[in-house]
DNA sequence: ACTACTATTAGTACCAAGTGTTAGTATCGG
DNA sequence: CCGATACTAACACTTGGTACTAATAGTAGT
């Protein structure tokens, strides 16, 4: 079955963009074209070759500054960090998030937004949350904006108290104190 | 000024280390040797080539994004549940809910299972967490099977303290004490 | 000095996954 | 039927290698 070259362009795309690491050659059998329209195709929609995908894909990650965490292990989108300091995430509450019965957010999407703040916080390979005392003080509701504001607030040796606070508008929503472990003990800066 | 090859090799594995995108020939400029001797280098360390090397970091990056998947509506699988007394959950640790650097099990995770299993225990259409005082108590990594039992131990009007335990074996890994909100206040049973 | 051994270099053939270019065919619309 | 658009084919060249063979230099052992 032939698409034509508009429907095969737009699912090529969409193909690359999902995985990168597939080669001309594959692409032509699955679309049943020469490797040459494939080529042509990538041309005119100056989609590179596949090792300068991969290294682009590569390279993303290698620069990238944030040492302690890849920024898509967090929850929220995080929007300004300075590490054992303070970090600041926001995460918009869409209907997955929220119970059908009465749209409120589930709890656990507000806790997973600032757990992994406090631990994008943390200047350290290995951090781990060991305890928590949260509070969740209003209800959330689908289509709110949530920021949550992380900040060390002590260090004992391996475990640092950081305490979040997420907001809607000038609403405090959720509060929590974490007790973060890390791997090693924390650099006194001089 | 020329190194042992003992030498060379340790820092060649540096370089490589914190620079994957250099080529044997500027590798081979660099230690002022040919192309050959990286090559034989690379071979006595197995380290792979160039495109290899960038493949990998590659990779890494693409099943970090993949794995950002939004946290289902129901964490874990509930296998037994009294209302208002206690409830039993399970919940596979995949890969996708660990940190790649550590394969230790995002504490998020353990959370929504055991919040959500403590909503679920709550007989009433409207429950919220409102407190929660929440332990880690030893990480959990993929593969592992973790079994939440949340019991209701106290109530108080419109609150109801929900105790969760969670374990992987006969260890424990997880503890909370939840205070959860109902719409109405509990009906005693007849 | 002769041999053994290691380290290094050189050169060849080959590969994957392309680019760049030219040329030829097929198919469709006006 | 003509010409445009789409497709295919073929060839030379590129990068960054692998795999293999052969040659050379230096060093130590006996």
């Amino acid at each position: 079955m032939k698409r034509t070259k508009k429907e095969r362009q737009t699912e090529l795309t969409s193909r690359i963009q999902e995985n990168p690491f597939v080669t001309d050659d594959e692409l032509a059998k699955f679309f049943e074209v020469s490797v040459q329209t494939i080529r042509l195709d990538r041309m005119e929609l100056s989609i590179p070759e596949l090792r300068e995908r991969i290294k682009h894909v590569a390279e993303q990650t290698f620069e990238d500054e944030v040492r302690s965490l890849p920024i898509d292990e967090v929850i929220g989108e995080i929007i300004d960090v300075e590490l054992d300091d303070y970090a600041i995430s926001i995460f918009d509450v869409q209907n997955e998030h929220v119970f059908q019965r009465n749209h409120i957010a589930r709890g656990h999407h507000l806790f997973a937004q600032a757990n992994s703040l406090a631990v994008a916080l943390i200047n350290d390979d290995l951090a781990l949350t060991a305890k928590a005392a949260i509070e969740f003080c209003k209800p959330v509701h689908s289509g709110q904006r949530v920021i949550s504001k992380a900040k060390a607030i002590r260090n004992e040796g391996r475990r640092t108290i950081v305490e979040v606070k997420s907001s809607v508008g000038k609403e405090v929503v959720f509060k929590g104190e974490f007790d973060m472990y890390r791997s090693s003990a924390k650099k006194e800066e001089d």
